[in-house]
DNA sequence: TTTGCGCCGTACCGTACGTTACGGTTCGGC
DNA sequence: GCCGAACCGTAACGTACGGTACGGCGCAAA
C-alpha cells in the first residue's frame, strides 16, 4: 500500500528508464526476474524500487502499464468509408495486431500475466487484456460498425463480427510464442497474413462488395449473419 | 538423469493416483504448486517423489504427459466422405477442441508451461504444443485432404487451411482464459460457435457445395485459396 | 518369525530471493 | 560552504521451498 504510481500518474524520466530496463530484463529471463537483477541492471538501488513501485508485483504492474501507454496506436473510425478504405484499414489493424502480438517484448509481457493469473494476487493479467484483446476489440468496433452503416459489412452482433476477425488475424501465433515455438514472423509474413486475414473477413462479412473484383467472388446477402447468442 | 518416468513408460496405478493430485493442484494453485503440498495431498512422501520423478521438473514434465495421454480423441478421416460427413466431423473437431482449451485441466496446464516456457530450463512448452496445437493439426489434416480430393474443399495449402479453422474455433477464448478472463462457456455455447466456426469455414474453402441450402450461399470456384508463401 | 524392501511422515539443510536497514554520495536551495 | 533530501550500493534478515536423510511401518518372501 502506499504505492506511489497508481493509476496513470506521471511517471518521471528516471522511473521509465526503470521500467525499460525491467521490460528488457523480462524478455532476457521472463519472470525469472530478480529485484536485485533489476536494481543492477537500472543501476538504482533496491530501496528505491520498493519506495517508487511498493513491492515486486507493483513493480510488474507499473511495467506492464507502461508498455501498454506505449502501443497505442491510431484509431481507424474515419468518415469516408468505401469499400477500399475498409479494406485497408482492417488490413491496418491486423498488421498492427500481428506485429504486437508476434513481438518479443509482448511475449514477455503476456507469459508475466499468464503465470500471475494462476494466484489472483495482482490483476495483471486483467491489465494486459484491458490493453490488449479488449482495447483493439473497442478500436476496431466503430470501423466495424461504421462499415455496417455503410452498407459494407453485414453482420448482426459486433462483439462475434470482431471476435472473428481476431480469430482470422490471430490464429494459432500467440499460443504458440507463449508456449515457446519457434515461430518467427517476418514482416513479409505479416503483410501476408494480414491480408489474408482480411480478405477471409470481408469474404464472411462482406454485403454485396468487390474491392478487388478478380480477388473473391461477392457473396450475396452475406448470409453468414448469426444471432447474436440466442 | 535416472528419471524413472521417460517416453510414455508405464505408471502404476499408484503413479497415476499421484500425477491425478499434482492436476487437481495444478488447478486449485496454479504453479505455486510445492512439493510438499503434492505430497501432501497425494498421501506420499517428497522421497517417493523424488525416486519416482528425479526433480520437480520431472514431475510436471509427467503430469502434462499423463493428461495428454488422457486426451487422445479419435480419428476423422473416414473414407465415405460427403459433404454432410465432413461438417459433421469438422463440427465434432471444433467441439471437441473447445471443450478441451476451455477445461480448467488445459487453462492450468497451459499456464505452467508458458509459464516455463520463459526461462527455457525444460519444454513443457514443446509438450503442450506437440500434444495439443499440433496433435490436432495432424489429426485433422487427412480429413481436410480427403476433402480435398474429394472435390468438397478448396485449398492449396493444408497447413494454412488448418490454421484458419484454428483460428475461427479458438478465436480469442485460450488467450482470454490463460489471462483469468471470467468466461464461461456452456455445452450451449460450445455447440453454437462450433458449427459457427464450421459455417464459415467451409464458406471460406467449401467447393461448390451445398449443405444447408438456405445457411449460406455457395461461392464459385472458392477463390480464396493462398498462394503458399509468396 | 525373520529379513528386507518400499514407502510414509517428518525433520533437516542449503539456497535463493523478497524485503529492510544503513552508510556513503550527489545535488539543489540558502 | 552547509543542510536535507533523494538515491546508490551493499550488507543483512527472514522465509519459503527444493532437495535429502532418517526412523518407523506394512508386507511379501523365505
Amino acid at each position: 500500500m502506499g504505492t506511489e504510481i497508481e493509476t496513470g500518474e506521471a511517471l518521471t524520466a528516471r522511473q521509465q528508464d526503470v521500467l525499460d530496463a525491467v521490460l528488457r530484463l523480462l524478455v532476457e529471463e521472463g519472470d525469472a526476474l530478480t529485484m536485485s537483477a533489476v536494481a543492477r541492471r537500472a543501476n538504482c538501488s533496491k530501496e528505491t524500487l520498493y519506495k517508487w513501485f511498493g513491492d515486486r508485483d507493483g513493480l510488474l504492474t507499473a511495467t506492464v502499464q507502461w508498455q501498454a501507454s506505449k502501443v497505442r496506436a491510431g484509431n481507424y473510425d474515419r468518415h469516408k468509408l468505401d469499400a477500399a478504405t475498409l479494406r485497408e484499414s482492417l488490413d491496418s489493424f491486423a498488421a498492427t495486431w500481428l506485429r504486437v502480438i508476434s513481438s518479443p517484448t509482448s511475449v514477455a509481457l503476456n507469459r508475466v500475466a499468464v503465470s500471475h493469473a494462476a494466484s489472483a494476487k495482482d490483476d495483471l493479467g486483467a491489465i494486459v487484456l484491458a490493453n490488449g484483446r479488449f482495447a483493439i476489440g473497442e478500436r476496431l468496433k466503430p470501423l466495424l460498425e461504421a462499415a455496417r452503416d455503410a452498407g459494407l459489412l453485414a453482420f448482426d452482433d459486433t462483439e462475434t463480427a470482431f471476435r472473428t476477425f481476431f480469430g482470422l488475424v490471430g490464429r494459432d501465433v500467440q499460443i504458440r510464442l507463449l508456449l515457446g515455438d519457434r515461430l518467427k514472423l517476418t514482416a513479409a509474413d505479416i503483410t501476408r497474413d494480414a491480408a489474408q486475414a482480411t480478405q477471409q473477413f470481408l469474404a464472411l462479412f462482406g454485403a454485396s462488395f468487390e474491392a478487388h473484383p478478380s480477388d473473391f467472388a461477392p457473396q450475396d446477402e452475406g448470409g453468414l449473419r448469426q444471432s447474436p447468442s440466442s
